[in-house]
DNA sequence: CTTCGTGCAAAAAATTTGCATCCGT
DNA sequence: ACGGATGCAAATTTTTTGCACGAAG
């Protein structure tokens, strides 16, 4: 997923492009492969674009994820992070905990789950595997 | 893990047995077996034991994870749920995104997984499987 | 020129902290 | 009595919202 096809993606959802936006998406891009918390967003968005406003991001981000361009979720610190989706297919993270840096693990453990993880140079400390859903009295009165 | 058991994890620790204390552990016993979100537990806890502060709440929170008596984590929503950890042998879980009742998934798709999922009467939506750690250089200058 | 986007300011929500007092042990 | 625990109030942190103005298509 690269600039022109985020773009893309943004016009056809009758988005504007603002500098304010590209500021974020560059951001975003110069991030990749890495999750990114709202506050360094915006202050890496803010050193492109003066005067960009902590609303501004959010909006965006809420924008961004809406259209399938990025990833918001949250670590074990709490707050919300994201990263842009560059890697289509369904995969999952190993995260770092200290600088947000993240490797992909190409597969999913609901399919295969085995050591792809061997040779990715993590010290792993944890790990988190949680599926979402609705249990069976929710899924009725729903 | 009991009221007891708890209760003894909680003298070792050189902690005290107030009646606030004691409410908030009512609760989450209550609760066993589904996150829930501070709120929900300080308006739970305010119904047994009057006049107890949001403060307190989350103060005990802290300890009890601290102690590993609970499970801290946070779901879609952003905000923080926690549970008792009744189940001590490592285990994931099934959340339900409405009530937030969980079911233990008691293997880890660390070692194998297939599907201890298939009788668990979940409508399942997304899942989330995320290894925490530290990349080789946040390793190096830790 | 219309619609969407932005900045600003303020509010809301979630969580944390300092301090004086209180209470379990 | 001692040391941890609580309530209260206030501060922080994170995120959201209303509104008038400005800019992209």
């Amino acid at each position: 997923m690269d600039r022109k096809h985020i773009e893309g993606k943004l016009r056809d959802g009758g988005y504007k492009l603002t500098p304010q936006r590209r500021a974020i998406l560059e951001v975003l891009l110069e991030h990749r492969g890495r999750f990114v918390d709202a506050g360094e967003i915006y202050e890496k968005t803010r050193a492109r674009h003066y005067g960009t406003n902590f609303s501004t991001v959010y909006r965006n981000l809420d924008i961004l994820e809406n259209l399938g361009i990025i990833h918001k979720t949250s670590i074990e610190s709490g707050t919300a992070v994201y990263e842009l989706i560059f890697h289509r297919p369904h995969h999952h993270h190993i995260i770092c905990k200290k600088c947000g840096r993240t490797e992909i693990i190409d597969m999913c453990p609901l399919e295969q789950l085995i050591k792809a993880v061997e040779d990715k140079d993590f010290t792993l400390t944890g790990h988190k595997f949680e599926l979402y859903g609705y249990c069976r009295d929710c899924s009725k009165n729903q």
